[in-house]
DNA sequence: TCTGGGGTCCTAGGACCC
DNA sequence: TCTGGGGTCCTAGGACCC
């Protein structure tokens, strides 16, 4: 059996933690930037503001409703995800974590097993330890463990669900929209097509939705029907691209600023490179810019190039020499930039890549023994504590967060207070 | 004025090979 | 007048997930 751990409005929860005031109001934590709503407490869910709503346009609700809005604190989310993991990981090791709030769990154990009990354990073993309330689904493939845990967070007082043997009652009353793997386009021909609930799917002729879609939507059609079709190499797999992209606080014209950004960028996910103990063959960067009206109107967009460091590297500073010169390339005096990024690729070991035929040597006096001790100290003094001068000084240009919180568990000075 | 960030996989079509 | 069949690789775009 396959069980889905699922964490209930994760970042929203995370927060709850540690502020237990804001426990029964009309939460939703914002996306980087401030830009849109990305969590929401159960209570704010009922104003029926979708998740992706942007912030500016509800911001004038915030007193008259009573909503509490809070900035996205990645580095508090990550921490409390890799503390429900640890929980989930005493009772099985057997994991997959799907996301930063959902993991798969295997239990091998005989057919009649009492798994609702082993899924309160869970659940309540999760709340104790970590305050985070979840809903699990067990059943016998991903897809419909899935199902049981939407099932057991929505039409539950506990907060289970396990699957019977026959799904069919429940597959009838279940949208096909609503099933993992049907996204929006899917399902709206599905619904053309006249299959408008999972059973439908489920009970579709094979080759013909192989023909008019994809084998994607055949496995998640084999699932329905119990038979495995996700494979476990599809899970816990190591990432085969590392990034950082973001949209600026403010618009960037200056070719020096974006520059700052892009060293910014590639120093962080560097750093994540170094902690993964990976290394990148190359990496994407990218610009993208606003629209203009005046004084001709010019559509919004952007450009990109592909850079070949000519060896496999995580170090900062030979990644940024080998970008530096390429940046010119994409760079277009007059125009409003929003956002960059930077995307590393070739991370898996043994990755075919076809590298250039003269790669540039790449230039550095900053050996690999230097970019570890600055990992060292940062980890020890907080993100950017040292840092590379070409991320820029005064950097006018980096996220908004207004109404950030504290790092309650990941910095001595976030600590919270008891009284 | 203003809408995030980080991923994966599949498919069709073009270009090329013999 | 008029040209086959069997492949591979790459890329852009689409779709999906959280």
């Amino acid at each position: 059996m396959i069980g889905l751990i699922d964490c209930n409005n994760f970042y929203v929860s995370c927060e709850c933690v540690f502020n237990p005031h804001l426990i029964g109001r009309r939460v939703a934590v914002l996306t980087n930037n401030d830009g849109c709503v990305v969590s929401r407490s159960p209570e704010f869910k009922k104003l029926n503001i979708p998740v992706g709503t942007p912030y500016f346009k509800i911001k004038d609700l915030e007193k008259p409703l009573g909503l509490v809005f809070i900035s996205s604190n990645y580095e508090l989310y990550a921490d409390m995800s890799n503390r429900v993991m640890s929980v989930l990981r005493q009772f099985t090791p057997h994991l997959e974590q799907y996301s930063i709030d959902e993991a798969f769990v295997h239990f091998n154990l005989s057919k009649d097993y009492d798994y609702e009990s082993l899924a309160k354990e869970l659940r309540e073993r999760i709340l104790q330890w970590t305050g985070i309330p979840t809903g699990i689904g067990f059943a016998s493939t991903r897809t419909l463990a899935k199902l049981g845990s939407e099932i057991a967070k929505k039409k539950t007082k506990t907060g289970v669900f396990v699957m019977p043997q026959h799904a069919e009652n429940i597959l009838r009353e279940t949208p096909v929209g609503d099933i993992w793997g049907v996204g929006p386009r899917v399902e709206k021909r599905l619904m053309a097509l006249g299959i408008r609930t999972a059973l439908q799917l489920a009970e579709a002729d094979l080759p013909w939705l192989q023909k008019k879609f994809s084998v994607c939507l055949v496995r998640t059609v084999l699932e329905l029907q119990g038979q495995s079709a996700t494979a476990a190499e599809d899970f816990g797999h190591p990432m085969k691209t590392a990034a950082c992209t973001r949209m600026f606080g403010t618009p960037i014209v200056d070719f020096e600023e974006l520059r700052e950004t892009v060293a910014d960028y590639a120093e962080s996910a560097a750093a994540r490179l170094r902690e993964m103990g990976k290394q990148a063959v190359g990496a994407c960067v990218f610009f993208l810019y606003y629209p203009e009206y005046y004084p001709v109107a010019l559509p919004e967009g952007g450009a990109e190039i592909n850079v070949m460091f000519g060896h496999p590297t995580n170090n900062t500073a030979e990644i940024f020499a080998a970008l530096a010169p390429n940046l010119p390339k994409i760079f277009q005096q007059g125009r409003r930039y929003k956002k960059s990024g930077v995307i590393f690729f070739g991370l898996e070991n043994g990755t075919l890549i076809q590298p250039e035929l003269f790669p540039a040597p790449i230039r550095t006096n900053v050996s690999d023994r230097v970019v570890e001790t600055l990992d060292i100290i940062n980890r020890q003094f907080g993100r950017r504590a040292v840092h590379c001068l070409a991320s820029g000084l005064a950097r006018p240009w980096t996220m908004r967060r207004e109404k950030l919180s504290s790092r309650y568990t990941t910095a001595w000075d976030g600590l919270p207070l008891a009284r």
